[in-house]
DNA sequence: TTGAATATTCAAGTAAGTTGAATTAATAAG
DNA sequence: CTTATTAATTCAACTTACTTGAATATTCAA
């Protein structure tokens, strides 16, 4: 399995000028709407007249709307516009080894819908099936409306390809090895599709609606199956050479520490991470089958998992701790399959290195907060990716 | 001192569009020379045309030039053309506690020529007034030479701005802290400059002209006063939200180990480092001066540093396996101011972790391996990024 | 009431890319 | 040896999308 592609070099030309254009317009209403022409034209370093023909074919294509004369001062009222939430829907995928959660979202990166359909295995025929059930319910009575479908987002367990982490089997889907997921689902779901894995789809479905709106370099540490990591730095998500980057699961944190699954001793993944507290409560003899277990033991006040808690957080600490160092973020999330309350006492809990870029004086945004967007990060996130891609532009200068 | 300002998402039009293709059809130029205009059509989705104009224009600018006809099979024989290297030059410039290095370097990537100066006191005054003397001396004997010249690159030893890590005032200049440094240069160079750390300029020496040539996506772990991380992301320079991204040094790799100058336990830099080699080798009662002592020392077999290189390559080898997980690069490279015999002793005495993303089957670059710049790395890394910014287009597209 | 400030529209101009036909030169085929 | 085919390049016309400058609309301030 294979999901990233080399990249060539290419050139540009009136074309894809005002592709770009319209991106830059798009993102920049979307950061600051209601906003007017005048004031985009200010901020992109366009002409008025380029960003109003750009508008009127925005507005064309329902995916602005006019938000009325606002006066400020002196001079003629401003005519803004803002994202026409209803104007183009996204569809967001995951897929987990037992499951598949399927969500709508519209521009403004609201919900419409959301589902969950049970996999009796992870072949690709039955996955791709699955799929295309959960498109015709997502979609079922918005037929009406004329809304633009502007594509999927397919979540996918990572690594792809071939790896050393054999032993990640556990969290890696069986029977893709040969396939190629994006034309799967091209096919399969009859519209333009992105996959991507999930710590990197929380990562986007944080900034096109929650705690990293407005940030452009941010990480994300997801607790799914194994731990990953998101990172968008300067606005782009990295994925790295080959598609696996942000495997912080099996970063070292503790050399000599213990066993974990890779065959590597002291991996963060056996500390923090639903793996490590499933462990832990099984040892104490608590089985746990889906995270709502989870919840009920902490609210009860379950003392193995606060051992857990307690035994995750200096593990979690120095994975923040070079996160921190090595890409210098505006901030560091955390979230995913885990309850917001163990989160914030996990958060609560952390001891943050000292000696750190981080350790900064003057800082606006929090070191480390809890995700926004809940258990269904994932598959929000697929159709946050969408979204992001649409609106988001690659070019930015220095100001 | 702030290096970093925020970027701002801007339109393109047909002025940026053309600065946007001379920069592509440079890079492709560069990337598989000689080459001639229709295979440039081809690979970067220009008309021949467009390319063709643009080729005239570089050629124009003497950036380009004509290498001959060539015939391959049927068809009018290809004109091929190739950069120009003696076309334009870039001054790199490195700023040390106590010297300061300067490199002169044409367009493909050559050093024409390097000098040291000692700096009696870190104080802005007297960096720039010897900057101005590098600068002199560089361009010395060049005058009759029409070459371009596209500006400096400038190397400082971050962190830059307030940071947590306190104790690193051992590599950061002092009296900077209010000053911005991108502007003093450029008023005292008369040329565009841009300002960047050690390990960053270090990687994209690589990139321009040595063992990363060609490369998209790679790390470099540098030796200078302390230990950094220069990374290379899909082609583009990482520099995190505030431009620390890559303090590798303090990254915690023994907890509870070694106490580090920023007040952490068991940091990187205590023990993989020129600081930790030295410490080692104090303890031993053997004073280091410059690098050329370490050299010697090597070549004698010296017990005490064998034994360093044996205590440094498990916390590095661990350092390699967490780059590997979180940036998934296709190399990590390692080099700066340490002699290359030690470098590669390092290098073979790595025991890489299995469990990486890094493990892969069929690689075609090595996991690790030695910078080929040496020792001025950082001041040729500085003219680098230079070339680099000339030559480099930000675009890409899938294939 | 008048002038200044600001946003927007209209109309003309320009830069840079694309397209299609013509030209040139080499190889392959008859 | 002649002719056809192939491929690179150039020429000229065309198209797209941005910019510029003048005109218009609306509000605030004097």
């Amino acid at each position: 399995m294979k999901i990233s592609s080399p990249r060539r070099i290419v050139g540009s030309n009136a074309e894809r000028t005002r592709l770009h254009n319209r991106q830059v317009v798009l993102g920049h209403v979307r950061e600051r709407q209601p906003i007017g022409r005048a004031e985009i034209a200010r901020i992109s370093g366009l002409s008025i007249q380029a960003v109003s023909n750009i508008i009127a074919e925005l507005e064309e294509d329902r995916l602005l709307i006019e938000a009325g004369r606002q006066s400020e001062g002196r001079g003629l009222p401003v005519l803004k516009y803002r994202l026409n939430a209803d104007g183009a829907v996204a569809l967001g995928i995951e897929v987990r080894p037992d499951a598949m959660f399927g969500a709508l979202v519209n521009l403004e990166g609201e919900t419409l819908f959301t589902t969950r359909e049970a996999l009796p295995d992870n072949a690709p025929s039955t996955v791709v099936s699955v799929a295309r059930r959960i498109r015709a319910s997502a979609l079922e009575g918005r037929c009406g409306k004329t809304q633009k479908i502007l594509g999927a987002g397919v979540v996918m367990p990572g690594p792809f390809g071939k790896v050393g982490i054999s032993g990640a089997g556990q969290s890696a889907l069986h029977g893709w090895e040969d396939s190629d997921p994006i034309a799967v689902f091209q096919e399969a779901l009859d519209m333009p599709v992105v996959v991507e894995n999930d710590a990197t789809a929380a990562a986007v479905a944080e900034r096109v609606r929650g705690v990293a709106t407005g940030l452009r370099t941010f990480c994300f540490i997801y607790f799914g199956a194994g731990l990953g990591l998101g990172v968008v730095a300067d606005g782009e998500v990295q994925r790295g050479a080959f598609g696996n980057a942000g495997e912080i699961g099996h970063v070292i944190v503790r050399p000599g520490g213990r066993l974990c699954a890779c065959g590597n001793h002291g991996c963060l993944e056996t500390y923090a991470s639903r793996i490590a507290a499933r462990t832990r409560l099984a040892d104490a003899g608590i089985e746990i089958g889906s995270a709502s277990d989870i919840e009920n033991l902490y609210n009860a006040g379950n003392a193995h998992l606060m051992e857990w808690i307690d035994e995750a957080s200096g593990p979690l600490s120095q994975a923040v701790g070079l996160i921190e160092n090595l890409f210098d973020p505006e901030t560091v999330i955390l979230g995913g399959a885990m309850p917001d309350a163990v989160l914030d006492h996990l958060i609560a809990s952390l001891e943050l290195p000292g000696g750190s870029v981080a350790a900064r004086a003057g800082r606006v945004t929090p070191r480390v907060q809890r995700g926004a967007c809940g258990r269904l990060t994932a598959a929000l996130g697929g159709a946050a990716l969408v979204i992001h891609d649409t609106i988001t532009p690659r070019i930015a200068a220095k100001t």
